[in-house]
DNA sequence: AGCGTTATGTTGCCTACCGAACATACAATT
DNA sequence: AATTGTATGTTCGGTAGGCAACATAACGCT
């Protein structure tokens, strides 16, 4: 907190060149997201785009009987409301703040003036997309192959990369709500990894100890998602091209 | 066979306006895609996007066990290669011929031209894009929370609309690798679905007796892609814009 | 200190699905 | 007609994870 707040937390916003940057900045609103605030309604028009600084959004599908199945989460590397500038306005998910934090945002159709330009901006934020596309699909990998405990791990670890530090806020309830899940396996899977000293918990607060032996113990698939957002959005400066 | 090949099978083709249809159509070349074929494999450069016709393409993820499974589908109403136009130049899946059939395909360096002119063909795509984003998360959480038998008549039915007919070519073993489940669980499904006149097999050919029937066995996650397809790709003449 | 709320732990039963091994049956080729 | 390959049917045991009901324990409030 002791920390200035800047846009260029926001990842996308730091690799954009001077002139896009300057041209947005004055525009960008920071903005306080509480936990479990609902960002987007399924299916609701997006008055705003918003890019995460300490902040992680879910994207979650919430199907009629209740459950629920998060499809993506959107942190400091990415930005919420792609539907915008895709063209479809809206979505049949629902935006839900998984972490409390901060985020600047942006009123809509600035956003869609700037996409439409054709410029670096289209460019990245069009990468950023396909980076979020290999995420949801390697959620339908997972969700169909691995088990409970994998799951957790890759969660946890695609948490810990979007925010700064290693610890997180969040119950294993609102976790088992995220993974489509049963609270009960949550507590399973999440007793063993303390058991085995690589996290520890408790009410609601979870800290990573080992983050060598979590990604050993996650499937894959985080590390094929994480290695396609590295090689798509490498993390420099100005390099929007 | 009898009926004249045409790029305006492909939806995405026919939606075109005239004058971007005239400066791509000479460039379109029709070619014949056999059952199995491998479009692109994981991680490959793309040469050439495809606009099937009257064949079906699977996305396919495997993983390193050879365990697969399906991220989406493209038939007629679409694109192969989004990743082309989006920047990344490739993708983590596999692309496969799913059902046998025909589609015409066009050098990635002009439709990546033709993309950067920002123009409809760009908001078309795009729009495109979406739907299958679409088509991705729902299969996430089909992935998560639906029974074999509800898979597979989702399948079967995107299958269908893809295809101009009610029948298929397609093995039980194809179909168990494309939803990620055992040959088994696709046997004892089908045999139910059989045994309640749904649907017809034998050897690798599905008959689909009754088709309300059908959409009434498959979970929501049928009708929420389709009501995505059809609000953002709606199938009239030129509404490319 | 006492209280209610919320987070986590535990247990038992049940079902869908997996893995493997094997049986049948159709179809194409000779 | 015989042979071979391929598609489908069936069975058995094992297990992860679903559902339900409840026990404990930490924290926040008054």
């Amino acid at each position: 907190m002791a920390e200035a707040a800047s846009p260029k937390q926001n990842h996308l916003l730091d690799a954009l060149l001077k002139a896009e940057f300057d041209r947005l900045s004055p525009n960008l609103e920071h903005v306080n997201l509480p936990l479990g605030e609902v960002m987007y309604e399924a299916g609701g028009l997006l008055q705003h785009v918003y890019f995460p600084t300490t902040s992680i959004i879910s994207l979650l599908y919430v199907m009629k009987n209740g459950a629920s199945a998060e499809i993506a989460v959107v942190g400091n590397e990415g930005i919420l409301g792609i539907s915008l500038f895709m063209g479809g306005e809206t979505t049949s998910s629902r935006a839900i703040v998984q972490s409390a934090g901060h985020a600047y945002r942006l009123k809509a159709q600035l956003l869609k003036d700037e996409f439409s330009q054709s410029g670096p901006v289209q460019r990245l934020l069009l990468r950023y997309t396909q980076a979020l596309i290999t995420q949801m699909s390697q959620t339908a990998v997972c969700n169909r192959h691995h088990s409970v405990e994998q799951q957790l791990c890759r969660w946890l670890l695609l948490s810990l990369d979007r925010l700064a530090c290693d610890e997180l806020t969040m119950t294993q309830e609102l976790i088992a709500n995220m993974l489509g899940v049963r609270r009960e396996g949550v507590t399973e899977a999440a007793g063993k990894l303390q058991r085995d000293g690589i996290i520890n918990y408790s009410r609601g607060r979870i800290a990573v100890l080992n983050r060598s032996k979590l990604e050993g113990r996650s499937c894959e698939c985080y590390k094929v998602v994480k290695a396609e957002f590295d090689r798509l959005l490498p993390a420099l400066h100005g390099i929007a091209t």
